[in-house]
DNA sequence: CGGGCGCTTGATTATGTTCAACTTCAGTGG
DNA sequence: CCACTGAAGTTGAACATAATCAAGCGCCCG
């Protein structure tokens, strides 16, 4: 179960450089310590709010990973962000809308929640914090537009292949861990999980992929490249 | 061919009720005078600007139809959204971004052109104008998520009476004007324009809607529902 | 009047889903 | 420690949906 652990003292969190507060002046840090965030434990499948529900805070993600999802009434389900150390998730209040998807920790994580009067005026004091948002908000809605075009355009396994590259990105032919299960891959490409573990099998059969107890390795990142983009370059 | 018609007088500008400049208290409508946007006509199908380009501008459209899309190195594309009288769009410079997308007018179109750096200043000058920055932002991100959800997780006929009872929406059983194309419709929820014509076809035929010269009427709302959510409720 | 584009329609194919059976593995309790 | 259980993953076969290929229509514009 989710549980509070404290308040939050950001001067000394170890994910600041991560968040929004990452560029704040130094001597700007001791009025961030007023504003003392909840942080909270969850649990892995956890929910951290429901699609509906109106918004008193906005959060900050400092451990673990989290899935935004959309679902429809029949329980067709579309993940439509993955979140990882330092993103800021939960920001619909802000518009003075309920939230619009689901969030549910896809591991144990630890989560700051920020009260959405004390960021808001936090933001309007401080043109860095004001600055972080307004990037963030611009690079979701290109991440989602990215995804748009997947979802739109390409085929299963132009998709899962990109997911992949993307995923393994920063590690150089190294192993990397992959909590996601079949399903929920296949939830965020839309596709089923039998077509997700067609692929996956079929590229381990021919040594594109390894895989072992969570984590995932890509040996012809070239291979992959080209399903991909058949003529094109790639990394 | 694209031309300038003058510089903007916001002030006097007759959709301004519908931009980000909206709920400007009319005391500082002077300062805004010193904004002064170029504003320039396209005609249809000319760029406003490439995917990739650096952004001096982010824009206001005020008359006419623009649609927003990313293609893929075959020419596949996606349509990511489409703008109306009053939206913003470009603003993609405001995170130090290039344009992550292409502009293409749908129509003849009216568009201010509002200088980034100006743009900003007034931004962090004027509260009201921030927050309608802040609004749009999320409520692009929400109208992106509702997309990923149809593209993900819906099959063709959904999106297709999903689209086709937005798009009527606020029309009583009126005539709508219907300036997308087969394929742009096919382009935007990720279907051919065959499978597009081969619904709409359908749907005609069993006097689900009607349609004449570049217009469109829904006759049977509740139909449209039905496929879009067989055992739930709709408007 | 001719040409071309957008739309429609049919036939065929491919891609991915659905259904079902089986395997593997982690966790649980005897 | 091992047998049992259930969830996650795999695989095959049948099926459905939408894409592709192809042909023809209607209409606007030059």
């Amino acid at each position: 179960m989710s549980h509070i652990i404290g308040k939050g003292r950001c001067i000394s969190c170890q994910v600041r450089h991560l968040s929004i507060f990452a560029n704040l002046s130094t001597q700007y840090l001791g009025e961030l310590c007023d504003f003392q965030p909840t942080v909270m434990t969850y649990t892995a499948k956890e929910f951290i709010y429901r699609q509906g529900d109106s918004p008193n805070n906005a959060f900050t993600l400092r451990k673990g990973l989290i899935k935004l999802i959309k679902s429809l009434p029949d329980g067709r389900i579309q993940i439509v962000r993955i979140l990882k150390s330092g993103d800021l998730f939960g920001f619909d209040g802000f518009a003075h809308q309920d939230y619009n998807q689901s969030a549910i920790a896809l591991s144990d994580c630890e989560i700051c929640h920020l009260p959405l009067a004390g960021l808001q005026k936090l933001r309007l004091q401080r043109p860095e914090i004001d600055q972080a948002m307004m990037q963030r908000w611009i690079q979701s809605l290109h991440d989602a537009e990215n995804m748009m075009l997947d979802l739109g355009a390409k085929k299963a396994s132009e998709r899962l292949a990109n997911f992949l590259v993307n995923w393994g990105e920063s590690e150089q032919d190294g192993w990397k861990k992959m909590p996601l299960s079949r399903q929920e891959v296949g939830n965020l490409l839309g596709l089923t999980v039998e077509t997700v573990s067609r692929f996956l099998s079929d590229w381990k059969r021919r040594g594109v992929i390894q895989e072992r107890k969570g984590c995932i390795r890509i040996k012809d990142k070239k291979h992959l490249c080209e399903v991909i983009n058949p003529k094109g370059t790639c990394g």
